[in-house]
DNA sequence: GGCCCTGGTAAGGGTAATTCATATTT
DNA sequence: AAAATATGAATTACCCTTACCAGGGC
């Protein structure tokens, strides 16, 4: 507790995976700090009290300036066991106050007093050490390892590339950069001195992945597809060797996919069924190489290029697959992979109380498990059975492992309730029931995309509840409105140029709201593979009662739209707007709609629909699980809440190329809140 | 010259989605 | 018997980390 002011050889920033920043009725500024975040990274003494200091400093300098206005902070620890702590700043400056209520990026930082070592600006929500440090050694990730700090590994996580792309898009517009690219591949390194630093704020990685993922992401010559020049490509390979960038230029390719497609390529590589000869030779190179003895599980710390060299006939990769899919779990005396086996590890991850679906620990899964081929096999069984459940990717990942599937029998799954109802009404949508009588879930995959669920006039929309972010709750408004076979429920699905942005409340279970939505737009984009005639909903083997859910998309296109070409990014820290009124409109087809969906626990609701005649766009905005706090007050309008979209940056990038983008949205956008309302009203 | 910082390359361990071949069901 | 469908194996496009190196500045 203590005012905002510069001092900047004395501080360290506390590493915190998730703060968050919102605004109340007042002005002020709250700084959300759960206490299991801030615990995680904390210093070795965790007698420390919590003297936090709080400091903003602008996007453009990102050194903390004398200009830097002045804010009174206090920061009040939530309890006196806890650590977290909640910060209400207020500014009190002109600046300051402008900065802060336009949205412009306003980066905070929590300064630590007795750390010395650096300063890191603090991105959006968050600050990580990690973030602001270009380390590749071990030598360097044993020493911040050592401090405590912790960062994130694997696969970038949707929120994670949000933030990155937010990022990127402050950045660019700060500069007035129409095209990243300009800066990833055309500047010197001087010019984009300190890009990549910046555009790590928030992100909890290592620069050098920051640095690595942008490059990808950026890269046309990356994700071209499917290698039809593979001949070009040995002719090459022959010519230039391993030199990669040269191949690489040749082909249009990126010089690490010209060097993974060849990794597949081998000579004397056999193709189809291995011989058995084959697996008993990869069977003797893998013991041989991991010292181990046939009937040893061997699951890690093969060098399968080596492997590889031995074998002969086989590519590294041919190899593994085989070790790890099959002939180690055959060598080693395993047993057939049951529905029971199946049952059991929904309920052994149910068990985990993993709140991360990476957290999971697979060798641990596996271990003495003795139809479990490896814990790499184990963990793409996991994929597929929850493929099989209709709305694989949109269940969060605790949910999918308790209710509603609460058993698991051979054929299907049942609710607490009844038999699961799962109605394919789009391949991105399905309707499912929560258990609830006449609640239903309208969920949408977050590969496809589609943005938007609308209802009919006998079902309702509300948020979703906070655990999942992807979901949709659709309510009847009686339970025989969906139950009853005879009473068609249309679902309309009018997708382009919606936004909605949903804003879950704590509890919104308990106390349900709703919203009743319907904007009727045109479809332009092509993408879907399907036709949107009215698609009637298949139905699981055995079901009795069955709603009948026919889609009858009005579109002018026999398509319907994934997202495709609009930069999300930009309008990723939209603002939360409400109205009072419930509305329910149908516009001509021949127009886009847009509209802001908002639903608190007082009054969910529709904002605004505006006609656009705007190619096509479609978001779907949601609050991150992770990212998202609620405010205790109610949220004022000018809150800024951390968003996820669904969609895929790295395709949304190569669609742009593809689609004459940024002049649907007339100007940049900004994440600003103001700037999205004029976005709305203007059109 | 030695060291640090930033940026870059190559190797290789991985994942996830698709394709292919075959078995099973209708 | 043929067609449709399901399933598991194989393949492949792409992702990520690690190790190492180079050039510039101090």
């Amino acid at each position: 507790m203590s005012t905002v002011e510069e001092d900047s050889d004395t501080v360290t920033v506390e590493t915190v995976n998730s703060v968050t920043l919102t605004r109340d009725t007042d002005g002020n500024l709250i700084l959300h700090c759960p206490q299991n975040e801030a615990d995680e990274v904390d210093s070795e003494d965790s007698t420390e009290p919590p003297h936090k200091r709080l400091c903003l400093s602008s996007e453009d300098d990102q050194s903390i300036d004398d200009s830097t206005p002045c804010i009174s902070v206090v920061a009040l620890p939530l309890s006196e066991n806890d650590q977290s702590f909640e910060v209400t700043m207020t500014a009190t400056t002109e600046v300051a106050d402008d900065e802060i209520t336009e949205g412009t990026v306003t980066q905070i930082q929590i300064l630590q007093n007795e750390q010395l070592d650096d300063i890191s600006p603090l991105g959006n929500e968050e600050v990580s050490a990690v973030s602001q440090a270009w380390f590749t050694t071990k030598e360097d990730k044993d020493s911040l390892t050592n401090k405590g700090h912790k960062w994130k590994q694997g696969m970038w996580s949707k929120e994670e590339i949000d933030i990155l792309m937010n990022n990127i898009e402050r950045y660019l517009k700060a500069r007035g950069i129409k095209d990243a690219t300009e800066i990833i591949f055309e500047m010197s390194k001087d010019e984009r001195k300190d890009f990549y630093r910046t555009i790590a704020w928030g992100l909890n990685r290592p620069l050098f992945a920051v640095y690595r993922r942008v490059l990808r992401m950026y890269d046309d010559r990356n994700h071209v597809g499917k290698y039809e020049e593979i001949e070009k490509l040995k002719e090459l390979r022959i010519k230039h060797g391993n030199d990669w960038a040269t191949i690489g230029a040749a082909l249009g390719r990126s010089a690490s996919s010209v060097k993974d497609r060849c990794r597949l390529m081998k000579d004397t590589c056999n193709t189809g069924k291995w011989t058995e000869e084959e697996e008993k030779r990869l069977a003797e190179v893998v013991h041989e190489l991991t010292s181990t003895e046939p009937g040893d599980i061997v699951t890690q710390g093969v060098s399968w290029a080596a492997v590889a060299e031995r074998v002969g006939t086989r590519s590294e990769k041919q190899c593994r697959s085989k070790w790890l899919n099959y002939l180690n779990w055959k060598q080693s005396g395993g047993t057939e992979w049951t529905k029971e086996d199946e049952i059991n590890l929904i309920l052994r991850i149910a068990e985990l109380d993993v709140a991360d679906e990476n957290d999971i620990n697979w060798d641990l899964l596996a271990e003495g498990w003795s139809s479990v081929r490896s814990p790499q096999w184990l963990r793409s069984k996991w994929w597929t059975i929850k493929r099989q459940i209709a709305n694989h990717k949109d269940v969060s990942f605790p949910a999918s492992t308790d209710s509603p599937a609460a058993t698991v029998d051979s054929e299907t799954i049942t609710l607490n309730s009844g038999t699961l109802q799962t109605f394919e009404i789009l391949p991105s949508f399905h309707l499912q029931p929560t258990g609830t009588p006449g609640t239903y879930l309208l969920q949408t995959s977050s590969s496809q995309g589609l943005p938007l669920t609308l209802t009919s006039p006998t079902v309702t929309l509300t948020a979703a509840a906070p655990a999942s972010p992807e979901q949709i709750i659709v309510h009847a408004l009686s339970p025989e409105h969906l139950l009853n076979t005879s009473d068609n429920v249309t679902v309309q699905c009018h997708t382009p140029r919606v936004i909605i942005q949903t804003v879950a409340t704590e509890d919104i279970t308990a106390s349900i709201s709703q919203a009743e939505l319907t904007v009727d737009s045109d479809i332009h984009s092509s993408d879907f593979p399907e036709p949107p005639d009215a698609l009637e909903a298949d139905t699981f083997p055995g079901e009795i009662h069955q709603p009948k859910v026919t889609v009858e998309p009005s579109f002018n296109d026999a398509h319907v739209s994934k997202f495709s070409d609009q930069n999300s990014t930009e309008l990723m820290n939209s603002v939360m707007v409400r109205t009072e009124d419930l509305k329910q409109e149908e516009e001509s087809p021949s127009h886009l709609a847009r509209a802001y969906v908002t639903e608190d626990l007082e009054s969910p609701t529709i904002e605004e629909q505006v006609d656009q005649t705007i190619d096509d766009e479609t978001i779907l905005i949601v609050p991150s699980p992770h990212g998202f706090i609620q405010a205790s007050d109610v949220i004022d309008t000018e809150s800024v809440l951390p968003l996820t979209t669904l969609t895929d940056p790295i395709l949304q990038h190569h669609r742009e190329e593809l689609n004459i983008i940024g002049s649907s949205l007339g100007s940049p956008v900004s994440e600003d809140s103001k700037d999205v309302e004029d976005l709305v009203n203007c059109h």
